[in-house]
DNA sequence: TTTTATTTAGATAGATCGGTCTATACAGGA
DNA sequence: TCCTGTATAGACCGATCTATCTAAATAAAA
């Protein structure tokens, strides 16, 4: 069966607001796109601002469920590097020039508390999952670490940008097996 | 003396292009906001667009001195660690709700290849800062090591944003001598 | 077949967008 | 004093923005 409106909807939206940006994205273009006509977006979403809630809050739903498969699937003990491996397969799939949560930060940041927020809430429900591996893997100082992991996760949203994703995720991954190793050896 | 009127319209547009986005960010406003007619800032400015790329630029050349005052200051062997304190201090002052540059990139990759250009050169400008002071610091492997260095600070733009300025900025201090001592131990 | 919900087409609204134009005012330096 | 460069005020342009409205077409469920 094909996908409905709403969902052409939700996926055209969600690729011109990554590659364009959000503000810089009209109505016009999202509905020419999806092939739909302008009142069936508004019949779906309240108003632009809804649109790209509904956007955002899918997609943070899909990268949330590829993380918590990762550290089902994971052997005992490597949970966290699960996180990071998942992080990095997605960064490749479908982030590859920067983070669509701080880019919604950015623009909505005094236009859309409710934007903001949710954005905002994505970056913090990505550190609770690395406290959760890192506490299953019995390592110590977990909140410390799991905090140190977070930088090194969103310094490769950059990265991939800048370097490409090949030489970011093999640094990413080097450098969170540099900072495992030193969380056993350092002094409390 | 007061400020030109030229050096008023890019204080004013830095501000509101940070807090608002570039797109979202109009004309008017700037020229209301700096206390100018709409014509100055045409005479001094051709476009939107070269107004965006003058205070990108302008910003980062303000950031780059940052940056080498404070290398040039560092004792023998701390270059490295001075970097990432001078990073930490300009996080503090200037950027505290995330990267310019990453925003500039987000909102430009597919209306301004001039814009989205100087927004990737300020990135690697800072990589390259990186790499002289590990290098300067008689650090191995110093490439391999500054590409982490810079996964860490690019991380810390976001986590100010998420978590605060004070957490973040001592995560990042604790995560980078952990790399740093780590990049001493590791097998090559 | 009738009812109900969805989609289409397209006109329309008012605001704002980036950018241009002209005429006027007002400096400071020659 | 005159001249040149800069700033002001404000009208103006066409394009685009988000959002609404109506009327007709379409389809599936009752």
């Amino acid at each position: 069966m094909p996908a409905s409106k709403r969902d052409q909807l939700l996926a055209t939206a969600e690729r011109l607001f990554y590659d364009q940006g959000f503000h810089a994205t009209g109505i016009d273009r999202i509905v020419t796109a999806a092939g739909v006509v302008r009142m069936t977006l508004y019949n779906h979403f309240a108003s632009k601002e809804a649109l790209v809630m509904a956007v955002l809050k899918a997609r943070h739903e899909r990268f949330m469920a590829s993380l918590d498969t990762a550290a089902a699937a994971a052997s005992p003990g490597q949970a966290t590097l699960a996180l990071v491996e998942a992080h990095g397969h997605w960064l490749e799939q479908y982030s590859q020039h920067g983070c669509i949560m701080a880019q919604a930060m950015g623009e909505y940041a005094e236009h859309s508390a409710e934007i903001h927020a949710l954005a905002t809430a994505a970056k913090t429900d990505l550190l609770a999952r690395l406290e959760t591996a890192v506490a299953r893997d019995g390592l110590d100082h977990h909140t410390r670490l799991a905090r140190r992991l977070f930088l090194m996760l969103e310094g490769s949203n950059t990265a991939v940008a800048v370097l490409g994703a090949e030489v970011a995720l093999a640094d990413t991954r080097a450098a969170a097996d540099a900072l495992l190793s030193a969380a056993w050896s350092e002094t409390p």
